[in-house]
DNA sequence: AGACTCGCTGACAGCGCTAACACAATAGCT
DNA sequence: AGCTATTGTGTTAGCGCTGTCAGCGAGTCT
């Protein structure tokens, strides 16, 4: 047919649509067409072009598809860091519902911090994504500014309080913490601390710590001046950060910790002071990680739905990208205490 | 300039670079170089396209530009899974190098099964990636003949051997396995048991498995007809194949666990069950988490370097895209055993 | 018989960008 | 002055695919 000589330009050498035509003897919307809508081709046509397709190897050029039909089949998702692992837990989350319909996930972590996601954003919106999902409500002028610009769905997670331009799953932060509070005190435990990582412009911690605060003034106990920062939230800054207080407050009875690492780290630590949990102070966790259920005593914690924070995410993203009519824009997965030995 | 009536067929109404061309008084190309290669292009003109682009928010379509020019900036890797955390710290350290590079990382998991490895690996070249970075060095055949055919830089991580059309980082799981057993020959254990993952299409763990039986072979130690199985990686799985294990075969004095989310589990469980560690049984654990540092009593461990073999691997990738020439397409990143309390 | 529908296929144009070449204007050299 | 770089910009022709509309043959309806 078309006898053009090729052109110095043919990309990498692989199979186009045209080449499948050629070998079929058909022209190449037709085997466009076998491909995105089977049913308008005849189906002895449709078998011929598969088997040219399974000869020569032929994968469609989803970026030349992209550039002609708007259609990337990506979705794009940010977190602030993958080594934290309740953010691979959500990325699963959407892996596993992205996957099952054909789309695929592009990913960027911020190291929260606010710019590099905009970067990020800018990025994803080069690549002509169909979706994006943030972790967070917190983000800058410009990020938002670029998002409405891009007219894309948008999902926030682990907040409820984002953009009303932005859909949201999550809970809420600051009503976890109440509860815990509200929990200790039932207890019976008066002198409260709380440890968390900083509370700069992550609205998950900065809404939890509010969430203590206010929880403290209700039930009228006792408000510490400050709270407890760490560098990381990894087990050993738990431990340290048990250290601190029981040095600086020794009258302290119960430590609420953000996250479970921090947590676990902390009875850890009291272990190796000799330390009785609950008996000389009592410990509260945040996520319910499987090391809440394991360690000894077993950690009081709330318990999130990680993998489902991340799929509910994704399917919102992809149920609004099919134009079905989305019941809520904004899902509230809830969060449960967990209450076990170390309280 | 040109009067083309709006084509019915534009998409998402975002600015082209005709629209800044248009408003800056030059050619759609020199606003394409003042992007791609500024130095090209006078700095008078320079300034006025980049005036031009601020005033309406222009943003490349990196889509149109990959079709054009073979050059999608992406970079796809493929784990098991996000739910261990090794694997999503590795993607750290990849994501740290591609987003400094300019490069985005797309994302997959394969849940352990190769024929979605090969799903993937479809979808991922449909996408025109650049380069692709795998976990293992086990792949179906079809994954193999794919990527041949594809012709684009391949690393494969947390292993050294690996096909040759593919590079590799890695280190030795046999060798360090081997060394495992050796420390605790020498440390005066001479009934061992080997608890792993399943086996499976894992070439890592069954090459753990392989260097334990060798070593038990070498060193004249008795061999257990069978390597204890274990449904998960988590810390009950450690627990539970702990307690099969002092059941089955009482006379054990030393348990060697192919990751720590394991051995922590056990030494936990051994606390619950009153036995001395490492007294009444020694444990030892690969990977090197914060965990084996933290546990009490801490745990001898394999360390490997999970952030590098991410950034190790793009950088491998990306130099052998910038043609570079690269020294070793094969990186053993070795392994170093911790010793500590627990043998 | 004529008008109409239905199922299937094709021609053409264009998505937004860049490679390749062309060309004008200026600078540098003998 | 005449020649060759050098610099800066534009023209043309795609990259590989899909939206749109057109057309053909065969069956259906009145």
């Amino acid at each position: 047919m078309s006898r053009k000589p090729r052109s110095p330009r043919r990309g990498h050498g692989r199979a186009t649509l045209d080449d499948v035509a050629r070998l079929t003897g058909v022209s190449a919307i037709t085997v466009s067409r076998a491909l995105r809508s089977p049913e308008l081709v005849a189906s002895q046509t449709r078998e011929k072009i598969q088997e040219a397709i399974a000869e020569i190897g032929y994968i469609p050029n989803l970026v030349a598809g992209s550039l002609a039909s708007i259609e990337s089949r990506t979705i794009a998702a940010i977190v602030p860091t993958l080594e934290n692992s309740i953010f691979a837990e959500m990325l699963q989350g959407m892996v596993d519902v992205l996957h099952g319909r054909g789309y695929q996930l592009i990913l960027g972590s911020n190291n929260y911090d606010l710019d590099e996601e905009e970067a990020l954003v800018r990025a994803f919106l080069a690549r002509q994504v169909e979706g994006m999902i943030l972790t967070g409500a917190a983000h800058s002028g410009g990020t938002t500014a670029l998002l409405d610009m891009a007219h894309l769905p948008v999902v926030e997670t682990w907040s409820l309080l984002g953009s009303p331009s932005a859909g949201s799953v999550g809970f809420s932060n600051f009503q976890a913490a109440y509860r815990t509070v509200e929990h200790l005190h039932e207890r019976g435990y008066r002198e409260l601390a709380f440890v968390s990582a900083p509370v700069g412009n992550n609205d998950r911690a900065s809404e939890r710590r509010k969430g203590f605060v206010q929880a403290l003034e209700d039930l009228g106990l006792r408000k510490r001046p400050d709270t407890f920062l760490t560098s990381s939230f990894g087990l050993r800054a738990g431990a340290e950060a048990l250290g601190v207080i029981l040095e600086r407050r020794p009258e302290t009875d119960a430590v609420f910790f953000a996250n479970d690492t921090l947590a676990a780290g902390a009875i850890l630590e009291a272990h190796r002071r000799d330390l009785a949990v609950p008996g000389d102070v009592a410990i509260a966790g945040f996520d319910d990680l499987e090391i809440a259920s394991q360690v000894i005593p077993s950690l009081t914690t709330v318990r999130v739905h990680r993998h489902a924070l991340g799929s509910k995410a994704a399917q919102l993203i992809l149920d609004t990208l099919d134009g079905h009519r989305v019941e809520s824009r904004n899902l509230d997965l809830g969060f449960e205490i967990v209450v076990r030995e170390s309280t």
